[in-house]
RNA sequence: UGGGGUGUCGCCAAGUGGUAAGGCACUGGAUUUUGAUUCCAGCAUUCCCAGGUUCGAAUCCUGGCACCCCAG
């Protein structure tokens, strides 16, 4: 980590700052530490540094807007306090249009959405990009964990080299277009290290807490939240045989391998284990739930994606031998590819995957190059 | 109102004289830029009620009450 102190100026950054000073990079900053040290990183290196603060929710409850205030804050000070401008700016309408309407519509036919995965794609990749392109910028940074490299003119995104906090998960719809303009600084680094520069800077944000939450929203009670916009409909539970078992306030409040808030006791003769949702059954507002963690129809071998996206820009040849994630912070699963058509894929995993939920992206990746991904939105029982 | 059975945490359920297991659910926390999963912690001074026996009872006795089953 020394490599990254004060003392460590050689003779070869000299060289590269004087070639940096005219690459105007602009940040976009949360109030976090990964975007704070970013923006120290790219300053360090002599880049002509801006910072960029978005406020892409208007606040629905009085927390939030509290939150959203306190990371305006600390990214202004942060700024201050290594010398850069700060701007902001507001793509809540193109937030709600672009992101969180689909959002919406995906919970009300059942599925269950990633919006950060599409407001990394319409958001701070679209948006953003744009944003700052027309301000002047030649590039923009975040303080995603992911490498960028390029090679023989083509752009590949990379896990970050702290395996323990890779995000390319949620940016696999990233092309040549948007790679070609993006710098990850902090991709390089772990975790630990990223708190121990702004520990060593002093930034505010030194010891915040690691942000979770839908981006831009936040945590919330998802129950309490999702049922501020979307009408529930309550119905029965019932098991795998049919037999009712209980009630639920909305199909929406659930997903696949969920097994919180079933509400679903120790039955007679029953096995003692915890129950999960193995399926939802919209025409007749039916939850399906199956007792056991390792109850076989909570597996899939195989699923069906769309909405796909390379980040060469073309598809892999078939049948293409990879591995894939079904959820973020998987482990990688060996898998092929084995047909597109349509703009859909055809997956089969060597082994069963736990709870493969549509709407879910699932991702491939191939070593430490992520491929690309696309939307579930099928998958099957096993030997099915 | 004949016979049999059962009443222990929201649910399932150990415990048959020695001072209330466990699981599920639920709640809180950890992990986590979705939703989940996972992990950790908490969760009956009390065993349907009232008496009694005993140094000591959820466990024994008596009397109630409730529910279930069979027979009516």
């Amino acid at each position: 980590m020394s490599s990254f102190g004060p003392s460590s100026a050689a003779s070869g950054l000299q060289y590269q700052m004087t070639d940096n000073q005219n690459l105007r990079i602009v940040v976009g900053l949360s109030g976090g530490v990964d975007s704070s040290v970013a923006a120290w990183l790219l300053l360090r290196q002599g880049f002509d540094v801006r910072g960029m603060f978005m406020k892409n929710w208007e606040g629905d409850d009085a927390d939030d807007a509290c939150t959203a205030e306190q990371d305006f804050a600390d990214a202004k000070q942060v700024c201050a306090q290594i010398g850069i401008a700060l701007h902001a700016a507001n793509f809540s309408s193109e937030y709600w249009q672009r992101v969180f309407s689909y959002f919406l519509e995906e919970y009300r036919a059942g599925r269950t959405p990633n919006p950060d995965v599409l407001c990394n794609k319409e958001i701070k990749f679209k948006s953003f990009l744009d944003h700052a392109l027309q301000l002047g910028a030649d590039r923009i940074a975040t303080g995603h964990y992911a490498r960028v490299q390029e090679r023989d003119g083509i752009f590949h995104l990379l896990k970050a080299r702290d395996g323990n906090k890779d995000q390319t998960y949620f940016l696999y719809t990233l092309g040549q277009a948007q790679l070609a303009k993006i710098l990850f600084p902090v991709g390089e680094l772990t975790k630990p290290e990223v708190r121990e520069i702004a520990a060593r800077q002093g930034f505010v944000n030194q010891a915040k807490k690691d942000s979770t939450g839908i981006c831009f929203i936040g945590e919330r009670n998802f129950k309490k939240f999702l049922g501020r916009y979307l009408p529930a409909q309550p119905g029965e539970i019932r098991t795998v045989d049919g037999a009712l078992i209980g009630r639920h306030d909305g199909l929406m409040y659930h997903t696949l391998g969920q097994r919180q808030g079933l509400g679903i006791g120790g039955r007679r003769n029953g096995s003692g284990d915890p129950w999960y949702v193995v399926d939802k059954d919209m025409a007749r507002n039916v939850l399906i739930v199956a007792q056991g963690h390792d109850h076989p129809l909570l597996f899939s071998s195989r699923l069906q994606a769309g909405d796909l996206h390379w980040v060469a820009g073309a598809a892999p040849q078939l049948p293409a031998s990879c591995t894939a994630k079904t959820r973020y912070r998987q482990a990688d699963q060996s898998c092929v590819i084995t047909a597109i058509k349509d703009g859909i894929c055809e997956v089969t995993f060597d082994k069963p995957q736990w709870a493969v939920t549509p709407g879910q992206s699932v991702v491939f990746y191939r070593d430490e190059e992520c491929l690309g991904g696309g939307v579930i939105r099928e998958k099957y029982r096993l030997n099915e």
